[in-house]
RNA sequence: GCCCGGGUGGCGGAAUGGUAUACGCAACGGACUUAAAAUCCGUGUCCUGUAAGGGAGUGUGGGUUCGAGUCCCACCCCGGGCACCA
């Protein structure tokens, strides 16, 4: 390989050389079934915008790029690839501006990225690059929902969510921002459609078991345990007074309070309001659901610490004791989550007892404070009291048996209540994976079932309109089913997607065997399997192609699997996996419940997709502020590059400061690493372009010089691979600044350098590499090792403190005895004033550090 | 309110319980140059002192220890997440 013939370090020149070499020699391809050992290493894939690559995406590419050169070096055989995130509201709005295909646009940004992402030099095997909108790709997305819905993951529900009038659309929550949409600042507001959900909650407890076995940090496995929101309970029995109304279930954490119960709350939107409202009440229960219901979840947020309720006029039977409790409606519990009712305990939950200060109702105390404190609400450890057959009892141990005997009476059981909610699967949207489904009739679906050995156990039906109807799904040989070209992509209006207006795709003939289908304006074909039916209009969500990319990369062309499973069973999961923290939760959470099904269903073979995670931090614009075009602060990679060169910018982002910090742009800062570059590249070569005389074959460092030379191969080794890049660049800049004062540089200590240096700025080690009379690529040169008995200095430096404080230091041979030390520090002329006059207590001696005097 | 993470020079940051401020930026002084750029050498926490030296010092206040940026307790501030989940 040559290198460029420039004089001085034209980055401009060199880079692209180097770029265009490793392109055309495939230089990172990944090997499937390789007798090396096997590194993946996975940066989460980018959604391609129209405004190109931000500065945050380099920071963690770049973090993947080094170790993934660094792996190689190491002998690894790495799988390093990259992919786009394609589907998304960005390009359909696009599209519905200009009228021209979401895909078109999407393959521009594409084109885009991957010239900005090859400008920086990153190893990506690009033979592996995946685009979840490519049909062959989304095959499979749709391939994985359709395992789901035959397990019968997957239903359709009506369900409230928000609904843009002056956009036409349905929007994500966190496509809202203050009660409007992100996208034009329109108002928002509720609505019911039919949506596809996922049965994410049925894997609830897995997906908190799974996270004790994988290496991630502590603060994302705790917000996913929050998300999850696991809580132990038990659900009760209350008789209500009217026994003709059956019973009220509620859940409780805490049935070891049920003495202290005096009312009960439901919530508005709770089945028994009607039949438990009594004539007198009926008006104030009316005006308090009416305006509940108008609360904006905004508003209900705001209002939050200002509970409101009122009186059903109606009363339940407390079990444990027989007592009369009023129940009350209240916004401040939940539908969604348990039964919608409680029992309420004032003395010992803080919202109860606000409550129950406002409209007056009692609040007897029933556990007795650890501590003696009498203060209410108490929600600490106790005993309890005023509890007969339990007083005494620490609350856990009462908690089982107070349960057990609920249980045994038939009017309660322990149970385990999920914050998590199933997973709204579905955007009334064109730009997303279309669902394998068709739509029939009852009759049409029994038929089809004799057919078929795929549906699910029970039917997914939705009712609409009186009509009930039942959700079929594609045979998998029928996979993908690819959007229909549309005249507009404007939604129709109605809460349906675009495809809605697309009556040939739409209104179908469909051969239930084979999946095949003529428009219905045509005659029926013959034969028994055709059936009238009408396709799904829902699009799937962004989140559904990220959910299983990882696998792909492994088997990247494979038409008959999502990957084989030699080359599952080769690569495994990710060895590391780097992105933001913006995703802790979400796209994390969904791949992982992805992941577990595919695991149940015997098509991955372990039960976690994510072995080691990490958080690259947020990189700030100069003014310490987030960056934004508002506020035009935002730096652009493509201009540092030609400022700096892209080898000076993958050094700067990385010496900024630890990988996970949040840390502010500095464009000066950038002149460091620069000029450590060119300080190298001057090292190497003469100003003519030629190898600089100092470097010679028989030249030897100087003792101290050959120290750090050394210190800094094992400590660049080990920063390098703990991902302290930051620190790991300035040992090299510690070597540099050294080698600098030398007078002969041997050449075998310049290729070691490169090769450390070349993970980090590898445009500018090949170049250096191939002028210093190497054959082949650096890439492929190897890991240097370091000489452990060179790290040990000839002298060590022993500090002398006089009680505990630092007096003075001292030169000495490493084999010095602490008595020699002892003798040597006393009359040491810094030391000895401190101790004149005193007698010497004791003396700690560490070895090869200090020697402290106490006097 | 609850749960995390973090407060170190003018700035980004470094530091297995053992010389706080490595490395870099900015600044200042000097060398080279007709000059500039580039490069190189040097100074660089604060107070006190001509100096040698002395004293203080890692958000605040306590504690453990021969010794604390590092460990423990309380508090203040900043950043992130969750937020009536019974």
């Amino acid at each position: 390989m040559s290198a460029t013939n420039c004089k001085e370090y034209e980055f401009l020149k060199i880079e692209p050389h180097w770029q265009g070499i490793w392109d055309k020699t495939k230089a990172f391809r990944a090997e499937n079934g390789s007798t090396k050992p096997k590194y993946y290493v996975l940066d989460m894939f980018p959604y391609p915008s129209g405004s190109g690559l931000h500065i945050g995406h380099p920071e963690g590419y770049t973090a993947t790029d080094i170790l993934a050169r660094y792996k190689r070096a190491r002998g690894f055989n790495v799988l390093h690839p990259m992919g786009w995130d394609a589907f998304g509201l960005p390009a359909e709005q696009h599209a519905v501006k200009t009228g021209t295909h979401p895909a078109a646009n999407t393959q521009n940004n594409i084109t885009n990225f991957r010239r900005q992402i090859k400008a920086l030099g990153f190893s990506y095997d690009w033979d592996r690059e995946v685009d979840t909108t490519d049909p062959k790709y989304f095959r499979w997305t749709q391939w994985i929902f359709l395992q789901l819905f035959k397990k019968g993951l997957a239903y359709v529900d009506e369900r409230p969510v928000w609904w843009c009038p002056e956009l036409r659309t349905v929007l994500a929550n966190e496509e809202i921002v203050d009660g409007k949409s992100e996208v034009g600042g329109y108002p928002v507001e509720r609505r019911n459609l039919r949506q596809w959900v996922l049965r994410i909650t049925a894997y609830a407890e897995q997906l908190i078991d799974g996270l004790k076995d994988v290496d991630w940090p502590d603060s994302t496995k705790r917000m996913q345990e929050a998300w999850i929101g696991r809580s132990e309970g038990a659900e009760v029995l209350f008789k209500l007074e009217d026994a003709k109304l059956g019973d009220l279930k509620i859940f409780t954490t805490r049935p070891d309070t049920l003495f202290g119960c005096t009312y009960m709350v439901i919530a508005p939107e709770h089945p028994l309001v009607d039949s438990l409202t009594v004539p007198a009440q009926r008006e104030a229960v009316k005006a308090y659901r009416f305006k509940a219901a108008s609360k904006s979840d905004l508003e209900r947020t705001d209002l939050a610490k200002d509970k409101s309720g009122v009186f059903s006029g109606s009363y339940a039977i407390n079990p444990v004791n027989g007592a009369r409790v009023p129940v009350w409606i209240a916004d401040y519990v939940l539908m969604g989550y348990g039964t919608g009712a409680i029992m309420a305990v004032p003395a010992h939950d803080e919202r109860d007892y606000e409550f129950a200060l406002r409209y007056d109702l009692p609040i007897p105390r029933v556990i007795a404070a650890a501590d003696g404190s009498d203060t209410l609400p108490y929600t600490g450890d106790g005993t309890l009291i005023n509890s007969p057959g339990y007083d005494g009892l620490a609350w856990p141990e009462a908690k089982k048996k107070i349960t057990a005997a609920l249980a045994a009476k038939g009017i309660g059981k322990g149970t385990i209540n999920y914050k998590l909610r199933d997973w709204l699967f579905s955007r009334q949207r064109y730009w997303g994976e279309p669902f394998p489904i068709v739509w029939v009739s009852e009759a049409d679906y029994r038929s089809a079932a004799a057919l078929r050995q795929d549906l699910p156990k029970q039917p997914v039906k939705f009712a609409e309109s009186g009509v009930t109807l039942y959700a079929l799904p594609l045979p998998d040989a029928a996979l993908p089913l690819v959007l229909p070209e549309v005249q507009t992509y404007l939604p129709s209006g109605n809460g349906e997607s675009p495809l809605a207006n697309v009556t040939e795709w739409l209104e179908v003939w469909f051969n239930v065997s084979t999946g095949a289908s003529v428009p219905a304006t045509q005659a029926k074909p013959a034969g028994d399997a055709w059936v009238r039916a009408r396709r799904e209009t829902n699009t799937m969500p962004q989140w559904a192609g990220s959910c299983w990319y990882y696998l792909r990369y492994l088997d990247p062309q494979n038409a008959n699997a999502i990957a084989s499973p030699e080359a599952q069973k080769y690569w495994d999961v990710p060895d590391l996996y780097v992105g933001g923290a913006e995703h802790a939760v979400l796209h994390l959470l969904y791949a992982r419940f992805w992941h577990k099904v595919l695991f149940d269903l015997g098509v991955v073979p372990q039960p976690e997709p994510f072995k080691k995670l990490f958080h690259q931090g947020i990189i700030l614009g100069e003014d310490g502020e987030k960056m934004s075009k508002s506020r035009g602060n935002v730096v652009n990679p493509d201009d540092i590059i030609s400022a700096y060169g892209t080898d000076s910018l993958r050094l700067y982002l990385m010496f900024l400061g630890p990988l996970e910090a949040m840390k502010p742009w500095n464009t000066k800062g950038i002149e460091g690493v620069h000029r450590f570059l060119k300080k190298i590249w001057r090292e190497c070569l003469d100003p003519e372009g030629a190898v600089s005389p100092r470097i010679t074959d028989t030249g030897a460092l100087s003792p101290e010089a050959e120290k750090v030379f050394h210190e800094t191969i094992k400590k660049v080794s080990e920063d390098t691979e703990a991902l302290k890049f930051n620190t790991a660049i300035s040992q090299m800049m510690i070597l540099g600044n050294a080698l600098q004062k030398e007078p002969a540089l041997p050449r075998a200590v310049m290729l070691d350098f490169l090769r450390i240096l070349a993970p980090y700025a590898p445009h500018l080690a090949e170049e250096l590499w191939a002028r210093l009379g190497q054959n082949g690529s650096i890439a492929a040169a190897g890991w240097p090792s370091f000489d452990p008995t060179k790290l040990v200095s000839s002298t060590i430096t022993i500090v002398m403190q006089v009680n505990g404080k630092h007096r003075g230091d001292v030169t000495v041979d490493p084999a010095v005895s602490e008595a020699e030390l002892q003798a040597l520090a006393v009359q040491h002329a810094k030391v000895a004033p401190h101790l004149t006059g005193k007698t010497i207590k004791r003396t700690i001696y560490v070895k090869g550090r200090l020697i402290n005097f106490l006097v």
